[in-house]
DNA sequence: TGCAACATGTAATACTATAACATATCTAGC
DNA sequence: GCTAGATATGTTATAGTATTACATGTTGCA
């Protein structure tokens, strides 16, 4: 097997950069209804557990959503700028910053694994000085 | 009205504080409902939300949970490292850190407004070199 | 008193995620 | 080819997290 799996990832990373903003995975099974009518939550949530562990979606978790990642080089740890307005999402490299992170939480014995860095806020369109439609 | 609430509130904080790892909000309610036991979700969320505009509480967005804060200024943003072996969570300080945070991402016309800092890990407790029982 | 504004209580439901088990496919060795 | 074991996928049910909508209580002030 493997097959029909691999096929499904690369459907739902499809989905993901097709879409402006950030999908929930409900959302994301809404859409794959449209072509497989039964496909349960289990099935979409292994998928995108496998699309995080490849590194080529990005989960929220401040959001409970995930996004495909904006980058060619899927190795690497992300900042996400979050825009609570119109609700896009940048991806931010800083490969410094959270090597400085990481050296900091060291001091105490504490060896990370995995970091969590999302910052929200107003992206550049929606910022103040602009009014809304 | 107003005064129940802060009841409420002091009394999760509380809860919060007595516990040495974070607690998820049914959690929360679990332990409410041995003085209350028809309190429901809402209350105990509003409760939280509260807590947590007050900084008294932070609420880590990586495991849906909520713990108190560790310091006695509750006027800042913390960096949080979680183990994931024993569930504990230490609270750093690091203004500097997160201010460069904020430039970096300012420097595309992002303004943040807040900033979700979460390290996952092994604790100087559980880390390598150290068998389980 | 009466009412406007707001805090709290209550019930229902929506949203997110996983557990447990059944079924299908693949590979290796015969 | 065939079988057995390992692994991937499908299916059903349920657990866990959070909010909406509306009812009720409380406060302060004209």
């Amino acid at each position: 097997m493997g097959k029909r799996g691999e096929i499904l990832q690369s459907e739902i990373f499809d989905l993901l950069r097709a879409n402006a903003g950030p999908l929930s995975a409900y959302d994301v099974m809404g859409e794959l209804r449209a072509t497989k009518p039964k496909i349960a939550p289990t099935t979409v949530y292994r998928a995108l557990s496998a699309l995080t562990d490849q590194g080529r979606v990005h989960r929220l978790e401040s959001l409970n959503a995930y996004m495909a990642c904006q980058c060619d080089d899927h190795q690497h740890e992300s900042i996400l700028s979050i825009c609570d307005d119109c609700g896009t999402v940048e991806e931010n490299l800083a490969p410094d910053l959270l090597a400085k992170l990481s050296g900091l939480i060291g001091q105490s014995g504490f060896a990370p694994s995995r970091h969590v860095v999302e910052v929200h806020g107003t992206c550049a369109d929606c910022g103040p000085g602009r009014k809304p439609t």
